[in-house]
Order: structure tokens, then sequence, then C-alpha cells
RNA sequence: GGCCAGGUGGCAGAGUGGUUAUGCAGAGGACUGCAAAUCCUUGUAGAUCGGUUCGAUUCCGAUCCUGGCCUCCA
């Protein structure tokens, strides 16, 4: 089977096929970094993690090219800089450092590149140049402004006509614009804000074009892949397809169109004002990181996800479940020829990311694994199971480490554990059981669960 | 108002025109001094009303309901 995409602009799943043979080209859009990146911002990490995955299998890593970009411009960070009276990189730099170390706790492979709109202010201007001189752009006291009326698809993409989005305005209009819906490409920046020169004074761009930029400069004028939340087709999407479509006519901007799912957090859409903001850094306190991708992963990327303890619970013991059939073979090494994902994961993967069914697959390969005694068979379950996990992210760290290292800080040394352990089946060799007992709940306690065997005690952290 | 998704067993969540999804939780059993883990057994769901069909959770229509977007947003 070949890959197959829902792809937004035409609302239909199609297979894939990149616009020059045996390479690709994926641009995601990445965090604005204001703030700690929250759960939200996981899911499209995640999501268009895994399909980046995929096309590596495919096409191999040295021919997809993956741009996420970081938004470093934005009056967000303009407003929190002047509140705290500091420099704007006082703001980005920790925000991006911080980005950085949570999405590599959840498992995320790091882009091709990942370029800062800061360093791409010239390609900016040079676009926004490009569409004056076309005349889809107009130049209003220091504004450049887009002309959405100059442009016959604007609305493609979100499935809207210009009538349609006029009617739904809703918000002041400022009073140079020509027509409501069109939108800011350069705006003057007093001398309180950043701003670059530019051939319309000193100011700095609007939201959308640094996309427009950026995946011209990294990808090329065709894109195959564009993803991003749903919540960004419009306008943040249409926007970026209006502006580079109308700046270079000749090419179509985007062939498939991605677009992930909301979450929720206790069936409340994320908001600071509600006070359910969950920031990952907050998620990963109590949580793996690999649970976290489980969860995200254990729904449809397009279908609506909701974070509450219940699934957060399910997805922690679903995880657990998994590595502990890796466990009893963890001694047990893969011979390179069996390192190969199940086919039936790789046909649900590329069926459109389908994410759930994949994941059956990889339990009942955990089932099988749990039953099987010969040791051929184990090899080529252990380098199935790992391998197809593998696509997904999961099952990335080592058994060990995923049993007997805690993030907590340990009220125990494993010293103290062994020596109790020791102790316990003395009383146990003894027949005290309630000595054994007693010494077992003491451990508990602290979180650790004994397991008999026998081969001995083995113990690991709650998790 | 316009546009777009959905409504599946206790929870989560897929595929599928006719046979057990799967995971978590629950119940019973095996194993164990007790546990843990694992294995076995178990649940008979598909918003409502029609239609098509030998047969629909799956196709079609209507109704009801939920969620999202309509220039802050992943």
């Amino acid at each position: 089977m070949t890959l197959n995409l829902y792809n937004t602009l035409t609302r239909k799943k199609e297979p894939f096929e990149p616009l020059r043979k045996g390479k690709v080209g994926m641009y995601v859009c990445g965090p604005t970094v204001y703030d700690l990146a929250h759960i939200g911002n996981a899911r499209p990490i995640i999501v268009f993690d895994v399909l980046y995955r995929i096309l590596i299998r495919s096409y191999g890593i040295e021919n997809v090219q993956y741009v996420r970009n970081i938004t470093d411009i934005d009056d967000k960070i303009n407003n929190a800089a002047l509140e705290k009276g500091i420099s704007i990189d006082k703001i980005t730099e920790p925000t991006i450092e911080a980005f950085h170390q949570d999405i590599s706790e959840l498992n995320a492979l790091p882009p091709t590149i990942e370029p800062r709109a800061t360093d791409n202010v010239s390609e900016m201007i040079q676009l926004i140049q490009e569409l004056i001189k076309r005349n889809h752009a107009y130049e209003v006291n220091g504004h450049v402004i887009f002309d959405v009326q100059s442009d016959p698809k604007y609305g493609s993409l979100s499935g809207q006509n210009l009538e349609q989005i006029l009617s739904g305005v809703r918000v002041e209009v400022a009073s140079y614009k020509r027509s409501p819906a069109d939108f800011v490409l350069w705006k003057p920046s007093d001398k309180n804000l950043p701003g670059w020169d530019s051939p319309w004074g000193r100011g700095r761009p609007g939201w959308h074009i640094e996309c427009s930029a950026m995946s011209r400069k990294h990808i090329g004028d065709c894109i195959d892949i564009h993803g991003g939340g749903l919540d960004l087709i419009f306008p943040h999407h249409e926007n970026e397809r209006a502006q580079s479509e109308c700046s270079f006519p000749e090419s179509r901007f985007v062939r498939y169109w991605i677009h992930n799912g909301y979450l929720t957090v206790n069936g409340e859409k994320m908001s600071k004002s509600l006070g359910n903001f969950v920031t990952i850094r907050d998620a990963l306190c109590n949580l793996p990181g690999e649970a976290v991708r489980l969860f995200i992963l254990g729904s449809h990327y397009r279908a609506p996800i909701d974070w509450n303890e219940r699934q957060l619970d399910q997805a922690r013991s679903s995880i657990n479940r998994l590595y502990t059939s890796l466990r009893n073979v963890k001694d047990l090494n893969v011979h390179e020829s069996y390192q190969i994902p199940s086919d039936i994961v790789i046909d649900a993967l590329e069926d459109d990311l389908n994410t759930p069914a994949a994941l059956t697959e990889i339990y009942r390969l955990a089932s099988l694994l749990n039953k099987e005694s010969s040791c051929d068979k184990l090899e080529r379950l252990k380098g199935a199971l790992i391998s197809s996990a593998q696509l997904l992210g999961l099952l990335d760290q080592d058994i060990n480490s995923w049993f007997l290292d805690s993030k907590e800080t340990k009220n125990i040394s494993t010293d103290e554990i062994d020596t109790l352990i020791l102790k316990r089946n003395k009383a146990r060799k003894d027949r005290d059981f309630e000595e054994a007992d007693h010494i077992r709940g003491i451990l508990d306690e602290k979180g650790i669960i004994l397991e008999d065997s026998e081969h001995g005690t083995k113990w690991r952290w709650k998790r």
C-alpha cells in the first residue's frame, strides 16, 4: 500500500505523490515563542513526527526536507518584553530552549531545519515587494496590506468565498484597509518596538508572511505537505496560500494540506482565562513522555481529543503493558533481519495515519510475545514489536531505565531496596510471611512493586 | 447567519454490508505463601426515525444533539 492522506483542500483522502519523484518537502507551523508550549502544541509535534517517520521509511532521511519554523517575531512576544522591560530575545531564547527540552521528552525527531523568523526578514521584504509589484498589495501609512479582492482563489482552502468571510467579520476593521478581509503584510514599529528597515520605513512583518517566506526559502515554490492545527486553516493558512500563490502564480503553493484536530482539557477548550492551561512541562511532571505520546496517538489525528485524568491513566497503563512484555525478553538479541515493522502497522499508518489501528497491532504483537516460548519466534516478535513501535516513536527507551529509573527524588536508595529484599527473602525462606508482607508494605509505600518468581525477586517503580 | 467535523459497550477508540476489533477498567478462573506480572474465560455497543437490501453499526434521507472555525490560537 502507498501513503494516503486526507487533504483539507479537497476534503478527500488522496494517494500521496510528491512533486519531485523520490523527494519530499514538508513544512509544519511551529510555535510562537512567547511562553512555555502547552499540550495543545504537543499534538501537531507528535502527529507530524509520525508522518515524518513514515516518510523517512519510504524515502530515506536524506530525501525528506522537514521544515518546522519558530516564530520569534510577534506582538505577544513584544508585549511580554515591554511588560518586563527586557529585549525580545530575553523572552524568545529561554522559551526556545524550553521548547526543545519539552519535545525531546516527547521523543520527537528534530526537523531537518528549524528556521527563525528573525533570520528571514529580508526574504519577507522581498516577498512583499513582489506582491506590490504584482498588484496584490498596497501601502498605506507605513503599512503594507494584502488586497484579498485581487486573489480570485481567496477562501478556497477554508471552503468559503469572500462574501461569506466578510459576513463573518466581527472585529473592528482598520480604516485604511480597502476590504475588511485585507490583512497586514508589514506594519510600522515605533521606537519602543523591535523593527527592521524596509522600503516602507522601520517596521515589522505581519503574522502570516514568515511561513510563506521560510517555506519558499527552504523547500521551494511548491511544498508537498503543509501541516498544522485545524485552527490555522483560517486565517493563517488561507493567507499564506494567498501570499505565496499571488507572488508566484506559476506554481501551486501546497499539494497536501494536513490539519490535526483540537485538544480540549476536561471537555473544555484550553484557555488562560479558564485557568485550564496545561503546559507540556506540567504534564511531564507526573507522566512519562511516552504516555503523553501514546495518549495523543490513541486517537486519530483529525478527531477531537480530551485531556483528562482517566484518559491519562489509561495511557500510562497501556505503555507499561508494552514495556512489561519487552522486559521478559530484554536480554534477547534481535538479528538485524528481524528488525522489520509489521506490514499491518505500516498499512494502518499509510492509511491517513491511522495510529489507533497501528496500536491495535502493536498490542497484538505484545500479547503474542507474552505467550511465545520458542526462541526464534520470540526474536522475530521482539524485532517486529520494537520496529513497529518506533514508527510511532514509542518503546524507544532502555527497558531497565523504564522500570528502574525514577524522575521523582528518591526517598530510598537501591542499596536499601536490595537489603530489604534480601531480608524479606530470608523471612520467606523461614516461612515468616508476616515479616515478608511487612517488608512488601514498606517498599509499596515508597512506590516500589516487588515481583517474586522462580528466578528471584525483581523490583520496579510504580509509573 | 456561513463553513467544517462528529454522535459506537463503564471509559477511550478503529475497521467493516452478513463471523471476537483493540486498549483501560470490571467479573470469574489458572499461577503465587500473599502479591505482581502474564495467560484463559466473560460483557453482546453503534443518537432517533424512516428508506435501500435476503441482511446495516456500516449505504441513502430526515430529525435531534455535541464540538470547532469565521482575522489571539496548535
